[in-house]
RNA sequence: UGGGGAGUCGCCAAGUGGUAAGGCAACGGGUUUUGAUCCCGUCAUUCGUAGGUUCGAUCCCUACCUCCUCAGCCA
């Protein structure tokens, strides 16, 4: 796929800014997830964004775990994420970073904070707490805790950290303003006592920092010119400043916001993927109908058409739901370039060819504009397999495929008339009985034309294989808007269908994850889990071919 | 009804004082041994609403409307 050029966005506007008034002489982005889930098309967006930054900038872009609250964080997830971020097709500046490399200078700069009577241990209940801080329209008041003096503080929290307390007993706090409009600022917790075993540093530690205090920290530690985040981080930024306003570091990033995904049809929740995931709706987080990257990833989305759907859904403030189209268009325009074409019959229906001898097999290019892809044989046969859904018996207005005493192209091979029906008892059409043109091999018959092109199998060639379709996972564009509706209601029971059919024999040792066109059915992948080159062929339809004519 | 944000074509999204880019989708037409691809064409006298400033406003000012977001010892 042809890289596009970038495209203009208020963040590439401040970054041109800071570059031509000098402030910055280049830039240094992050991408900072908590490693407490798989990631989803959301976080693609903004890996893309970041890492992309920095590629376009010649700047850097860091991993960094935000590894602050243990009790949700997990090896598996930190690896997942390591795996997709590389997937994606990108590589971080230098070692994986880890908030948790810091909290001995984050604890620092916290005694640095009550030192200058910035930060004080409170001992107020969670509920105290809430009652305390007021609300959106009422001003907080003051803990009682709020005065004591710094030296007592700065005992009480070296006892926090060694220990002395029970989890939850204490915390310490921000001195900003009780009474600020901003909730943020009414002096927000930054430690907390948790005895939970930590992914990276164990049982070290029993307090562990807050996300608000830690982050704009380890940005700046870190030398981060632009730190881009979600908008509901937006009323974070004043904390964030405060915080780096008030200890001794040299270096402030500055904190933007951009609206995240929403994609039709789907959802991009964490919390809501890993319902789907514990409840069995969906087989796993790599579940190919899961927005997740590795879902996208086993389902035969490739990392160059998920960065081109990154680049064209763009980069704003304002609230957006992407048609799935977008994603979709891109991924197609990706595997239109690059996928081999082979047939493969999902829905077989028997054809005999009555006037066999004589016909012969056909070289035919995996791709119709790129030669050097190669060749395969298309085998030829006296009895074959088309798709059931290529013949109809009474044809609908326009229709160009196979009917009764009508005549159709066989992909790469020959014109072929369709002489007889054969039904069973039931009347249902279970084999056909057709004839071909020998001289229609290579070349138009003469004298007529024939406008339908279908796809078929030698049955005698062909090898069986399994083909899981999907479709959307949920039957509304906006499965979560609505908040009194469980979001599981809307799961589209009819989102994966197993079918076994055929395939050409020319994909027998496809290893997994090997992607084709399977012509006039869409593009499909081989799955990375189930299947088994020579063995057991199993496809993943990644997506349908555009289609003009059944959407009429 | 406190604070912080956003409102430009069906879906994204540039533009931000000089008279509305682009993509996706859609719709016409051409090519085609994939109803695919490809190609050509059409698709906002209008930028949430109402006023105002200006020779001129999507862009500046005022008011209003709508939507999102914040009261975790989550991130």
């Amino acid at each position: 796929m042809s890289s596009q050029p970038p495209v203009s966005n208020f963040i590439r506007s401040i970054i041109d800014a800071d570059l031509a008034s000098g402030k910055h002489t280049g830039i240094v982005t992050r991408f900072p997830p908590e490693p407490n889930g798989y990631l989803h098309v959301g976080h693609a967006k903004s890996i893309c964004l970041n890492f992309g930054l920095a590629a376009d900038y010649q700047g850097k872009c860091n991993l960094r775990f935000d590894d602050t609250n243990p009790e949700k964080e997990s090896e598996e997830y930190a690896q997942s994420i390591q795996d997709d971020v590389r997937w994606l097709g990108f590589e971080w500046n230098g070692p994986v970073r880890w908030a948790s490399d810091y909290f001995d200078t984050l604890y620092d700069f916290a005694v640095e904070l009550i030192s200058k009577g910035l930060a004080y241990v409170d001992d107020l209940t969670p509920e105290q707490m809430r009652e305390y801080r007021g609300t959106l329209t009422q001003a907080g008041k003051n803990s009682p805790s709020r005065d004591r003096s710094a030296a007592e503080n700065l005992d009480l929290f070296a006892r926090m950290k060694n220990g002395e307390f029970a989890d939850g007993a204490m915390v310490l706090r921000a001195k900003i303003d009780m009474t600020s409009p901003n909730i943020n600022m009414r002096d927000p917790v930054i430690y907390r006592i948790r005895r939970a075993h930590h992914i990276r540093t164990g049982d070290a530690w029993c307090i562990y920092p807050m996300y608000d205090y830690t982050h704009c920290i380890s940005d700046a530690l870190e030398g981060i010119t632009h730190s881009i985040c979600t908008l509901e981080f937006e009323d974070h930024r004043p904390l964030y400043d405060w915080v780096l306003d008030h200890i001794t570091i040299p270096c402030h990033p500055r904190q933007y916001e951009f609206s995240r995904l929403e994609l039709h049809y789907t959802i991009t929740s964490k919390r809501k993927l890993l319902q789907l995931v514990n409840e069995k709706h969906v087989g796993g987080w790599d579940d190919p109908r899961m927005p997740t990257i590795s879902g996208m990833r086993r389902r035969g989305y490739t990392p160059e058409g998920i960065r081109e759907f990154a680049r064209r859904i763009g980069v704003s403030k304002s609230e957006n739901s992407v048609d799935m189209a977008i994603l979709e268009g891109a991924i197609r325009e990706d595997l239109e370039a690059r996928a081999p074409r082979v047939m493969a019959v999902i829905n077989p229906l028997k054809v005999s060819i009555t006037n066999f001898d004589g016909a012969s097999e056909r070289e035919a290019d995996f791709h119709p504009q790129h030669p050097e892809f190669g060749k395969r044989v298309v085998p030829f046969g006296h009895e074959l397999f088309i798709e059931a859904d290529d013949f109809a018996e009474v044809p609908p207005p326009g229709w160009k495929r196979l009917t009764l005493g009508g005549e159709v192209r066989l992909r790469h091979s020959y014109v072929m008339r369709c002489d007889e029906v054969v039904k069973d008892a039931a009347g249902k059409v279970i084999a056909l009985r057709c004839s071909i043109d020998h001289a229609t091999l290579g070349k138009n018959p003469e004298g007529r034309k024939v406008k339908g092109v279908i796809h078929f199998l030698s049955a005698a060639h062909a090898l069986p294989a399994e083909f899981r379709l999907y479709d959307r996972l949920f039957t509304v564009a906006e499965p979560d808007a609505d908040r009194e509706v469980d979001f599981c209601n809307y799961l589209n029971a009819g989102s994966l269908t197993v079918v076994q059919g055929w395939v050409e024999a020319a994909v027998r040792d496809a290893v997994p994850e090997t992607r084709y066109q399977f012509e006039r059915l869409g593009y499909f992948c081989t799955d990375r889990r189930d299947h088994q080159a020579g063995k057991k062929l199993v496809f993943n339809r990644t997506v349908t071919l555009k289609d003009s004519w059944t959407r009429e």
